[in-house]
DNA sequence: GTCTATACTGAGATAGAC
DNA sequence: GTCTATCTCAGTATAGAC
């Protein structure tokens, strides 16, 4: 009988085990999105632990026994967004050139700050800059984005897709920049484009300069 | 004998009091100078009042006789800026077009980064910006400047040296963005352009495109 | 007017009960 | 593991002596 089975001390205490750990996998995933959520509309240094656990629904110090730091969490977040990131630019459609992916992934990082994502790029000397330099995975995920894109852009050049007289770092550097580009916040807070041509625009200024 | 007149009492009070005064205004301007410098290098919220007192070599308390708040000698600093853009952009060539003078203008902001300057507008959503938008001058001057840019802008449109299929703001905004480009930042930190070509990269970045 | 010393606030992080 | 309560510290702003 399976009754026998269900009530085994021993397997009974694994199922409780076991589901305390997704609850506990649960709420940390409910952190990590609280804070992407957070990080987007205020930014870092805006954001306090008070205003997490709050909108999480926690107390404060339950969050340090999730995370060690604030920028530990906010590592986090920004680790979440590059791995989806190289999802993304992995899942690029197979007969698209190199230029096509690289349009089609700026596109596609307008379209996740649009719907809310905090931008790939902390601003520059801000406390959180240098607080990710010194987080491992964070960097060597952001070292790994940079590969495949160094590696897009080095075939668009010789492609004729991508000028060919700027040099590939100053490439992918722009196309960090633009990624983070605030006149995506600017022209929202206007309210006089619908999302779709800001997005075109956006990617054609880009790619083919406002001249 | 001008002996007399130089030990008349009143005409020596007067002169004390313009010395002070000028001993005054000049303390002003190194404090907004050594504020310029910090905010540069480190940001609004990284740089504390022990800093700009410390940088100036005066005691934190007598900032507050000059400035009284935080935000408000920020606020003196970015104000500074836009006037000497104004001023940049009123001494561009006499024979540039539109085009060139927005192009020159750009340039200009490029190389005054590189020398050490903030950029123009501060990062999304940090708490510069909030208290910038609350101070009048500070607007004041910003809408200045965004009038004859957007006049600018206008004309180079209409002679086909801009594009004429982007929304007017959408290239006020762009061209606002780029100023601030931090792709400065980035390659800067690499090193191995000079900052002659990279102020040219920036710039044909910005109107031609990256294709 | 400038200095030293200090009040006050907000925020990150920790301790201890349950 | 989560909660409440608290510690610690940095940072803005002010007070009072000179």
């Amino acid at each position: 009988m399976p009754v026998t089975e269900l009530s085994d001390p021993t397997t009974a205490e694994a199922a409780r085990i076991r589901f305390r750990d997704r609850q506990f996998a649960a709420r940390e995933q409910a952190i990590v999105e609280a804070t992407h959520r957070l990080l987007a509309q205020h930014g870092y240094d805006a954001m306090s632990m008070d205003d997490i656990a709050a909108e999480v629904g926690i107390a404060k110090g339950s969050l340090y026994r999730h995370f060690p730091s604030k920028e530990a969490l906010a590592a986090s977040v920004m680790v979440e967004l590059l791995e989806r990131s190289r999802t993304a630019l992995r899942t690029t459609p197979a007969h698209f050139s190199p230029g096509q992916r690289l349009r089609w992934l700026l596109r596609w990082t307008f379209e996740q700050r649009l719907a809310g994502s905090v931008p790939h790029l902390p601003a520059t000397n801000s406390a959180l800059q240098t607080a990710l330099l010194a987080h491992k995975v964070y960097v060597d995920q952001l070292f790994a984005l940079s590969e495949s894109l160094g590696e897009l852009i080095g075939q668009a050049q010789a492609l004729g897709e991508l000028r060919a007289d700027l040099p590939p770092t100053f490439v992918l550097y722009s196309f960090y920049a633009r990624a983070c580009d605030p006149t995506l916040d600017f022209m929202r807070a206007g309210g006089t484009l619908n999302d779709d041509q800001l997005v075109e625009y956006l990617v054609s200024a880009c790619f083919d300069g406002l001249k």
